[in-house]
DNA sequence: TCCTCATATCGAACTTCGTCAATACGTTGA
DNA sequence: TCAACGTATTGACGAAGTTCGATATGAGGA
């Protein structure tokens, strides 16, 4: 498949898979809301490269609930890690994750429109 | 704010604010689907650079309103553009959108981590 | 003008998602 | 062993999203 993607077809490379989307929406879900986006950004941001969870509740104005189901939804999607420190849960970004997504978006000018799965223009115009 | 996005915040560059994470979910968000997925890479790989709306019900196994809803969430998201030619509609990328998108979540080196928006960790070992 | 055809919109059914209160689980320290 | 505390899970509810049949809109051709 794709050489340099670990977690999705990039999207120019022909047209994607039943499959293939699916793995990519699964991803791009994940990423797609605000609090979601915003605990990304705070773990991203921090200068020891990790967040207690303790701190998110506060920061974010929602119920520690809450912030739990994002921060699962963000681990299994292999956005974030977790690690448990006695009492804390420690988040951290698994930045490969992103740049993988990154560039699944950004169109390779070698690769790009490769095969035509063509809607036959002139036979309709 | 950043230099260089047009539509959205950087992710890496301190923390979202509520509007900046609203915008980039929404954008996010008009990907998240296999369906809007499939639709975007259909259109990319297309050698004419556009699509006729026409087939895509039956490339997508999907019902004419249906595909049509996706295409105006794509439209509105600003990631394709419509174009009526007589009775059909031709869809097309709108390539710096993605590639927009796509920069966002790659982290630019000189200036991750920029701010501490910090869980005091040693306070709380 | 009327018919045909491509596409958009509407309305309804169903599913998924975000949220919180209540509660369970697991670690720490007394 | 037990109490306190941080976090995950459960259950419930409203909001939002996906889908399709029916219908409206609008362009082209007879």
């Amino acid at each position: 498949m794709t050489s340099d993607q670990e977690c999705c077809a990039q999207i120019y490379d022909g047209v994607l898979s039943q499959q293939e989307a699916d793995n990519l929406a699964d991803l791009l879900k994940a990423l797609a809301d605000p609090i979601r986006l915003r605990l990304v950004s705070i773990i991203a941001a921090a200068t020891t490269g990790e967040v207690c969870a303790c701190d998110l509740p506060d920061l974010l104005d929602r119920s520690q609930p809450t912030i739990s189901h994002h921060l699962t939804q963000l681990t299994a999607a292999g956005v974030i890690t977790r690690e448990q420190r006695g009492k804390w849960a420690w988040f951290s970004l698994q930045p490969d994750r992103l740049t993988e997504l990154g560039h699944v978006l950004i169109p390779r000018p070698q690769h790009a429109a490769v095969s035509a799965p063509g809607p036959d223009s002139e036979a309709r115009a």
